[in-house]
RNA sequence: GGGCGAGUAGCUCAGGGGAAGAGCGCCUGCCUUACAAGCAGGAAGUCGCAGGUUCAAAUCCUGCCUUGCCCA
């Protein structure tokens, strides 16, 4: 007797283990097979699972199991990164907890602390991937602070130094004055704040009068070197080369022309701040312009400042402004929304600041990642992103790749005391190339952690050496990421993998959405919208969260996810589930005799029917529509095999011939369904194929994928069934809208006009019997006696004997409703076929349908009419 | 300011030249021996607005409106 509860997915864990114990997620090494590989773009391992990562993490695996089930030889390679600045930032906040700051212990004690943090947690959004099913290699799993891929990045830069790709200089970088330290121009993100425009006085010095200049950062007036105007601006050209007197300071600073300046912006007339403004920076480069610095790393104004000295940059603000009023400098304030760089780490407003860092330069880099792109050696998919792709390369600027703080690759850069000249190399040199000085400082700064990040998809295969994996999967298949990181990342792997492997880094880039709540609004812990996958997974089964995002993963629009919606895919689990037991039930004197000699037309369809699904969900997937690969395994497995095919199968079971064809084929393509579901289901479709009798292997993971097979797809058994499925649809149509109670079993009439069709009815009416609730079929070309329901269709009309029920009005309603909507159809259609330019224009074969369907639907409309007056006649 | 999307049923979204589709929700009836986490049926849309191309436009083009995101 199979006993078994409603489906809870309490077992996907067991079943994980299984398969990592069987090492399934290992690649085989075929020669005679493809390779497939995918690297996993790294959490960072301060993180915990969010939604986003259960999508990519899902899509993923769904690729790689497809694929494993081809059987390619498919690596997927799993990893962390070292996050620097957001693991030096959670680490340093938990010594805070204790009182203690990591300048008290040094930076040796401090690094150590964050390696025992990482040994501790690091991998606990591992354990998360895992839970969502994920099958990576486990056994070659990667952290970009590990050993081998350390050496890949001294090895990069080493090399990028010496082809003079990378410098060191003085230049404007993004000062975070929270985190310490440089940060490139991506990692700062840009919010509208509300502020204020300032107008200020700056007097002439040789005669009346002055300039208004208009900012929104007055503090930094103290580092003002100029004031600049448009050379073209009428109002001011001529005072260009004289000088005023910058307010409170009383420095002279001079006036320039440069086109540079927007003159409808405030007055015209800007100040010019070279050591914190990007902008400046460039324009006092171009005119020769002191750079004063009046602000320190902490972010407190400096000595130039003054009496304002020691403040931080809001509460000089403040203060100065009150000043510049009192003194009569200030001329107005108004509100003003302008956009405030934030340190996307730590939130904190950026100071742009004048520092020594190193650089990439990208231009060269830039351009032929950009032709690869162009070429189609690389896809973005969707296509679009390819535009978002190269507005960025176009306009790419060299990236400041050096950071002050402790975690992270510090630059293989040894300065030399003596000479003062670096050094660059993987070891620490015996003594400098350029004086023979013993004496060899290695750089503090460490390096971008997308510097390392950049080289993933071929240092965590080894490189520099050149290994077998290397060999093998590079380039590697395809990334599956998300649009934020098409800059930070994708950009420069492409950049750095044809820098150093000549080659693109993967064939194929898959952006997909960002996953937000119900309402469209961003999960954040401040809104309380989130959706944590891990809560998600305990209530409802990893399986119903990866086919949740798969069937909302439609290219190119962001998912709007809901615990309903979770729920709701539940339900698809818990309908496998209960076919399976169906199936259990109806197999339990099943022993496998060999394939069935023939097949009843019911189990011909389903089989048809499902190559047919096979076929579909390969070529989805193929171009990786997700959502319509597990939307179409789901249509047909619940409503073609559950709603219709284990309904039909409930006849022939019932009888001593068909039974065993009938249990072979609610086996066969039962288990070949599983097969279809298992990348998006690994869990519940290996826990049921585990106890099926006609299993074939050791997991389902490592059986195959179906695929299409002409011989099975059946055209006219299709045919045949979907004239039975419409005969079955009328019957329950007429039920339904008569409230006819389901447990009354109908007789029914078939009147039909083509004697096939009335063969097909008769052949197959227990089909219909079991589907619509019918006792008794009579094949007529009469319409019979008495008074009926009837249901007019194109190639027949059913007829359901009324015995009793005479709610007339509510037959005639229904009727009438159809009636209506025929003739709606019949105006259309005789509208285009009286169109002269229709019949002359349109293709043949169209004018001919329409043709045959208004034929047809004249001769339905008159038996409507027809029946509607035989009702009425009652 | 520049770029890229989106606007289709109450909601979430497919579709992408031959008169509208799904899921959820809603209404009606059913505990039909796998499943009430279910079954059957039904209602519901000028496909953002205005032009244009075409025999034919939700679909292609132009403009506008609304809206989201990215970059400056």
């Amino acid at each position: 007797m199979v006993e078994m509860a409603a489906y809870n997915p309490d077992f996907e864990e067991e079943i994980y283990n299984m398969w990592e114990e069987k090492n399934f997620f290992c690649p085989k090494t075929d020669e005679g097979k493809e390779n497939f590989c995918i690297v996993i773009p790294p959490p960072n391992v301060t993180g915990i699972l969010h939604i986003g990562h259960a999508l990519n993490e899902t899509l993923q695996d769904i690729l790689v199991r497809w694929k494993r089930m081809q059987g390619y030889n498919v690596l997927w390679l799993p990893g962390t990164d070292h996050a620097g600045i957001a693991t030096q930032n959670v680490v340093e906040r938990e010594l805070n907890k204790e009182g203690i700051s990591r300048f008290q212990i040094g930076k040796e004690e401090f690094i150590k602390k964050v390696w025992e943090w990482r040994e501790k947690y690091g991998n606990r959004i591992i354990g998360q991937v895992k839970r969502l099913g994920a099958s990576c290699d486990w056994s070659k799993m990667r952290f970009t602070m590990d050993e081998g891929l350390s050496r890949s990045v001294k090895e990069a830069f080493v090399k990028l130094y010496e082809e003079d790709l990378i410098y060191k200089g003085n230049y404007i970088v993004n000062w975070c004055p929270h985190c310490l330290t440089a940060l490139s121009d991506l990692e700062v993100e840009y919010k509208e704040e509300n502020g204020k425009l300032y107008y200020i006085l700056y007097p002439f010095k040789n005669r009346e009068g002055g300039l208004v200049v208009a900012t929104t950062r007055p503090e930094t007036m103290f580092g003002d070197t100029a004031v600049a105007v448009n050379p073209k601006d009428e109002r001011y050209k001529r005072f260009i080369g004289e000088d005023v007197v910058l307010p409170i300071k009383e420095r002279v600073i001079p006036v320039i022309g440069d086109s540079y300046v927007d003159t409808s912006f405030g007055t015209g007339a800007l100040k010019i701040t070279p050591a914190h403004d990007a902008n400046d920076f460039l324009v006092g480069k171009k005119h020769n312009l002191k750079e004063v610095n009046v602000i320190d790393e902490k972010g407190f104004m400096n000595e130039e400042a003054g009496v304002f000295a020691g403040m931080d940059r809001d509460a000089c603000r403040k203060a100065l402004v009150e000043k510049l009023h009192e003194k009569g400098y200030l001329v107005k304030a108004e509100d003003y929304n302008h956009a405030i760089g934030h340190c996307y780490r730590c939130n904190t407003p950026i100071e742009p600041k004048i520092s020594e860092q190193w650089f990439l330069k990208m231009k060269l880099l830039a351009k032929k990642a950009i032709r690869v792109v162009k070429e189609e050696k690389i896809n973005f998919i969707p296509e679009n992103w390819k535009n978002v792709y190269f507005e960025w390369m176009n306009n790419i600027r060299d990236w400041c790749i050096s950071r002050q703080i402790w975690w992270g690759h510090r630059i293989p850069a040894y300065r030399c005391t003596d000479c003062g000249k670096y050094n660059v190399s993987i070891d620490k040199p015996e003594q400098c190339k350029w004086c023979g000085g013993k004496s060899l400082i290695q750089e503090e700064d460490v390096l971008d952690t997308w510097f390392s990040s950049a080289l993933w998809p071929f240092s965590t295969l080894g490189w520099p050496e050149k290994t077998d994996s290397l060999k093998r999967f590079y380039p590697t298949s395809v990334l599956v990421t998300g649009f934020d990181i098409i800059f930070f990342w994708v950009a420069r792997m492409i950049m750095m993998g044809l820098h150093f492997m000549d080659d693109v880094p993967f064939k194929d880039v898959y952006i997909h959405a960002l996953v937000r709540d119900e309402h469209g609004q961003k999960m954040s812990k401040t809104k309380n919208n989130v959706i944590n996958p891990m809560d998600t997974v305990r209530k409802s089964g990893a399986d119903a969260l990866r086919f949740t995002l798969t069937a909302l993963a439609v290219q190119g629009r962001d998912i709007k996810l809901s615990e309903k919606r979770i729920e709701g895919y539940r339900y698809f689990m818990n309908k496998i589930w209960n076919a399976y037991k169906f199936i259990a039930i109806n197999t339990e004197d099943y022993v496998f005799k060999g394939k069935p000699d023939s097949l009843d037309a019911a189990s011909q369809w389903i089989t048809s029917r499902f190559y047919r699904t096979a076929d579909m969900v390969n070529k989805y997937l193929k171009d990786y529509k997700f959502s319509s690969a597990a939307l179409c395994v789901y249509q047909f497995a619940w409503h073609e095999f559950c709603d219709f095919y284990i309904e039909m199968s409930k006849i022939s079971l019932r009888k001593k011939t068909g039974r065993y064809s009938t249990q072979f084929v609610l086996l066969e393509v039962f288990e070949a369904v599983l097969r279809l579901l298992h990348p998006f289901i690994p869990f519940v479709t290996e826990y049921l194929w585990q106890k099926l009798p006609n299993k074939k292997g050791e997991s389902i993971m490592v059986s195959s994928y179906p695929q299409k097979e002409d011989e099975y797809i059946l055209p006219d058994v299709e045919k045949k069934m979907g004239v039975i499925i419409d005969f079955s649809k009328a019957v329950r149509n007429i039920r339904s809208e008569n409230l006819i109670p389901p447990s009354k079993k109908l007789n029914v009439y078939f009147n039909v006009l083509d004697s096939k069709i009335g063969e097909v009815v008769k052949e197959y009416r227990e089909y219909i019997g079991v589907l619509a609730g019918v006792s008794r079929v009579t094949i007529s070309k009469e319409t019979p006696k008495g008074a009926c329901f009837s249901q007019p269709m194109m190639y027949g009309d059913v007829h359901v004997s009324m015995e009793g029920i005479v709610d007339k009005e509510k037959e005639i309603s229904r009727l009438k409703k159809q009636l209506e909507k025929l003739s709606k159809t019949m105006q259309f259609l005789n509208k285009k076929l009286s169109n002269r330019e229709f019949l002359s224009k349109a293709p043949e074969d169209l004018v001919e349908s329409k043709r045959k369907e208004y034929n047809d639907a004249i001769l339905l409309y008159q038996k409507l009419q027809e029946q509607i007056e035989r009702v009425e006649s009652i």
